[in-house]
DNA sequence: AACAGGCTATTGTTATAACAACCGTCAGAG
DNA sequence: CTCTGACGGTTGTTATAACAATAGCCTGTT
């Protein structure tokens, strides 16, 4: 297996670097799962020999799946496939594209969609007049099949054309639209789930669940959105990376 | 100016490597301003010179600073100092930081301090080998005196001198020692408090937590800390920030 | 005065090499 | 049967080296 170094006469088309190149075949292996979780994958010698590649070529791809928290080394011992591996919270998606990116088949249930008018508590949080128009959404998560959540979602009523514009995604209409937010404000905290919500998704009152409450603003800051999303405990978690800077 | 390469006679103090030397110095310079921000830092061949090592031990140390955040490279231009990264959720940052960045007087008291052999799940977590020497830190955390959550951490032995190393912050005893976390994965879920952690939170059992995993990192991807907090869902909660990457 | 090209200096990539430090396994001794 | 030590294999550190790719500055020409 040979990893390809090619300059095209014009300059214009670029071959990746080998370590990059090394380094997505290894990628690859490890989201596709043939090399699954604490599993060894080859030496460094065995995959310089194997991709004809130095050793140092080798470890520079390696140390980029080890940054990414693909993988993690050990001195004498080798190099493992991390265990589970989950992409940055801080990335704004919805509720299906997340999904999508663990490997989960998610599908939604609409609880309700109404118009109204805003309520005080909505029109503090999204900065608009009281009596404006919003349009509410109420949807039931699941994920390959079972209850993952539920999402009561508000948006001002110059963000979407009709109630009607929303058919299977809010963010997808929004972004038709253009009014999808682009950057969001999230607070999260730990809830009980009450009787009603509890029975929707069919696990005991007083279950724990996680509450993300998100405010979403369009790039000219206007609020475009306010979801509560209340995730069970038992069946929905949170990836994030942190760094330190002094 | 030299760096060092001293081995005591009996192996048990080491003489941190040349490039992890070289980062320190670097790393002071950039922190203490003698470097500002934009500044550009002296090339690789004359860091090599000055600090009589090869280039590529230059670059290992650089490389670990990039990653930080603290310098940025432009191919043919030169190595900078970074400019002040904006504080966010993403920041990584203690309990006590976290509480007076908050405007609150942040408190903890000891449940227990021990010294053991790793378990199972810890050294697959941490990447440790089975029976390696991990010490174990207990809290329980306050906020204007008001019970906030618990805090569970397992710091690989060879992270801290001793266990008397640790006094009010753990993490303060690793700045020390040169161990501090600079990156972390962080996982988050809902779970709900047992009878002896809600005992101690003095709030009835089954009452809803937020459980945050953390894996702390050294620069060079050695697993440095990993800590289980359990926060009381009605006294806590997070913050972030996200933004739309399409 | 502006633009283009060349040259020098910088970081990025890739290689070979040697040795240190750590890990795991196996064999031998008690 | 258990423990210890040796050995082979792994990753980590450091070095020298050459060339690619990018950036910036300076000089010459228009």
């Amino acid at each position: 297996m040979t990893l390809t170094k090619r300059v095209a006469s014009d300059g214009s088309v670029k071959t990746a670097s080998l370590y990059l190149q090394l380094q997505e075949s290894l990628r690859q292996q490890i989201t596709s799962r043939q090399l699954a979780p604490e599993d060894a994958i080859p030496t460094e010698r065995e995959l310089a020999e194997a991709y004809n590649v130095s050793r140092i070529t080798v470890r520079k791809a390696v140390d980029g799946l080890v940054y990414e928290g693909l993988l993690t080394r050990r001195q004498g011992a080798g190099t493992f496939v991390a265990t589970r591996v989950e992409k940055s919270y801080s990335k704004m998606s919805s509720f299906t594209e997340d999904m999508i990116s663990r490997g989960r088949v998610p599908s939604s249930k609409w609880l309700s969609k109404s118009a109204g008018s805003v309520n005080p508590e909505e029109a503090m949080t999204m900065g608009l007049s009281p009596g404006s128009l919003v349009y509410r959404f109420n949807r039931m998560r699941f994920a390959d099949g079972v209850s993952m959540g539920l999402d009561y979602s508000t948006v001002p009523g110059d963000c979407l054309p009709s109630l009607e514009s929303v058919n299977e995604s809010l963010y997808e209409a929004m972004e038709q639209f253009g009014t999808r937010p682009i950057r969001a404000l999230q607070r999260l905290r730990a809830v009980a789930f009450n009787a009603e919500q509890a029975g929707l998704l069919g696990i005991p009152v007083g279950s724990p669940g996680l509450l993300i409450e998100r405010r979403g603003f369009l790039a000219d800051g206007r609020p475009a959105e306010f979801t509560q999303s209340y995730y069970r405990g038992d069946a929905y978690d949170l990836m994030s990376e942190l760094s330190y800077n002094p």
